[in-house]
DNA sequence: GTATTATGTTGATTATATCCACTAAGTAAA
DNA sequence: TTTACTTAGTGGATATAATCAACATAATAC
């Protein structure tokens, strides 16, 4: 039987991150997009334009909550929205270059975060792990 | 400088394992502890009678949290507390027998979600990806 | 004794998650 | 070209969780 400390572990992971980053939120969050508008942008840094649709499944939320987030993340300038010439259910997401900005900043201390949390570890072991999350998510 | 991945990928990774779960709620979580309670109680099982300040450290949440999450379990009956003879300060904690019980159910589910998620490695690499995760958290 | 620190609780507020119903646009098939 | 079905996105309602500050009490340091 597999083993269920794997969870426990992703979960501690994932709150050292969270936590991380809100004691440093003062520095560099001043345009207060939480954890969860942090998470979107990087992840739009990373897709590009990409519709609301497949943001949604990337990032593994419900779409009435991902309508909200990118609501509330377009209000502060931070991405844009334009419809779909191909089909007109869908809008298509990406960040103005505000956002892009933004996502520097934040990229650079996520950076920071993950490089203390990661310590314990060799550089090549940091490899390793992403190689194998990358594969599994 | 660090990669920022990562952190998405851990986030992803903690979104499969819950929404897996979530799907088969149902099915297993008849007191309805939920995400929070799920982990709580994997938690207390692995360390036995522990001080909610301990417990607090180790899911890496805010403390006032803790309490709320405790007293549910223990309305529901699957967690115990008794003042520590030593600090009046301390309450321990630890899990009832039907507590028990539920957490052996949980674990079961879980291990089923996290060996869908892991299809894609190695029994090596899963190893190999736990070992590392274990070290830095 | 008095100040300081540590454990835990409560309150208030905000952020997320979840589920359901709904609109509108595309698709398939008679 | 209607009809039925599917897909993308929105909105409402409710539940869960996170955050921060204030507080009570027990322990400790001086």
């Amino acid at each position: 039987m597999q083993d269920t400390e794997l969870a426990l572990l992703v979960d501690r992971f994932m709150r050292r991150i969270h936590s991380g980053l809100q004691k440093r939120a003062p520095d560099f969050d001043r345009e207060a997009v939480g954890p969860g508008g942090a998470i979107l942008m990087m992840t739009l840094a990373d897709t590009g334009r990409i519709s609301l649709n497949e943001l949604t499944k990337r990032v593994a939320r419900d779409k009435s909550q991902m309508t909200r987030m990118i609501r509330s993340l377009e209000r502060k300038g931070l991405v844009h929205r334009e419809m779909s010439p191909d089909d007109g259910r869908v809008s298509l997401i990406f960040l103005t270059p505000k956002g892009s900005e933004v996502v520097g900043e934040l990229k650079q201390t996520v950076a920071e975060v993950i490089g203390e949390i990661l310590g314990p570890i060799s550089e090549r072991e940091q490899k390793t792990l992403q190689s194998l999350l990358a594969r599994v998510v």
